[in-house]
DNA sequence: ATACAGCATGGAATTACATCCAGTAATGGT
DNA sequence: ACCATTACTGGATGTAATTCCATGCTGTAT
């Protein structure tokens, strides 16, 4: 249904959605113009009309900055909310590699907390393996709460999945690079090209439990 | 350096968060006054000012909607906090000097989780002050679940009452001295004699909570 | 040939916004 | 008593940004 946009026209949503993951908000005309080159901004005015008439933008009249993402996406799709019965969060242990996460093999049972306790509402909590990310406080045996979506942004602790393996690491987002960056000095950023390499966004992290029955505080 | 923000910067945050993920893009001052109930835009110029000093936003001069977060979050959610759940854990804030904890006037909201998720029981959640206990994860602002009792053994982590302040240290006693440890190389430990000084153990810590919807995971 | 999108320049009107200045008032600490 | 914050009202100014208009150059389907 959407005609597939022109090289240029791509050029300009690509430059938006930079802007947005780099700024944190949407590009002016006059910014559209200088970074590719046009020399009036209504160059751009025209472009974000096509981008909108083609339905990969919508337009807010008269509002500075007023470009909003039609399908927000790192890989696609919107928020699940597969309204699951309410025994609690479930918690998930180790994920073998290529299974949904959620698959019922993992669940090891159930924590009695509302998802609506972490904002946004925690959908599993995920216990985590390793030290990656010890020097936010997030340790070894702790569960992380994860929302569910594949809408990230940079900055964010996110559940990716990559080449089958499920890590938690801090996302960050370059063009066709994303960085999965660890909180910790003996851990390198894995780089990774999304033209090459399968990454999926399982969720973000949204709050950290630990003591959950059994492991101590030590 | 980054301490309080006051309640009605909260809100102000809140609003923020609130218009970058329903919208795309942060607000200008004037719909941060309509919406806040401000006559003046410059009201709300102001509070991003003092945001901004503390921290938690960055300003772009010059710029329209010129509004970054400075700890990523995203998905801020409803703006309803409490609603139901009378039955949980309460959620302790600052507690003055000289009074009991589980006073009301500390009791922030309830979070919605048994008691027995933890081990043994935990009767209370203490938001915690400073990062003297970092090195073991437990962060500013994280809830620390506490069982309460005054039976103490070395090594436990614990809520201490000093001279009518409240601390979270590990505990170590020989004969009448105590030493209440920090997890934090910058910190000293505190010696305490019993002879001397006042000390009651309020609890000891079961658990710790992250990111209950007062933000945090940065 | 002649339409009609894509791709632009250049100019200009009109808002939308950020930001400065001058006040008022309540609070809490020294 | 005094000063520093917080929390606003009200108004003003200049620039940032949207958006309209006129114009022209390409291709490619009609």
């Amino acid at each position: 249904m959407t005609r597939p946009l022109t090289p240029r026209q791509q050029n300009v949503y690509d430059f938006i959605v930079k802007t947005m993951n780099e700024l944190g908000y949407p590009p002016t005309r006059a910014e559209i113009a200088r970074a590719l080159g046009f020399r009036s901004p209504n160059a751009a005015e025209e472009h974000l009309r096509a981008l909108d008439k083609k339905g990969v933008i919508r337009m807010v009249a008269g509002t500075s900055r007023g470009i909003r993402l039609a399908n927000q996406e790192i890989d696609g799709g919107a928020d699940e909310t597969d309204g699951q019965a309410n025994n609690g969060l479930p918690i998930v242990g180790d994920v073998a590699a290529g299974s949904p996460i959620l698959a019922a093999a993992h669940i090891d049972r159930y924590c009695p907390l509302s998802p609506d306790f972490f904002s946004p509402r925690a959908d599993y909590l995920l216990r985590v393996r390793g030290l990656s990310m010890q020097d936010i406080g997030i340790l070894e045996g702790d569960l992380l709460a994860v929302h569910r979506t594949n809408r990230v942004r940079d900055g964010q602790i996110v559940v990716a999945r990559l080449e089958d393996d499920v890590t938690v690491k801090r996302f960050k987002r370059q063009g066709h690079k994303v960085w999965l960056i660890a909180e910790n000095a003996d851990f390198a950023p894995i780089e990774v090209d999304l033209r090459h390499q399968a990454l999926e966004i399982e969720g973000v992290g949204v709050g950290v439990i630990r003591g959950g029955n059994g492991q101590a505080l030590n």
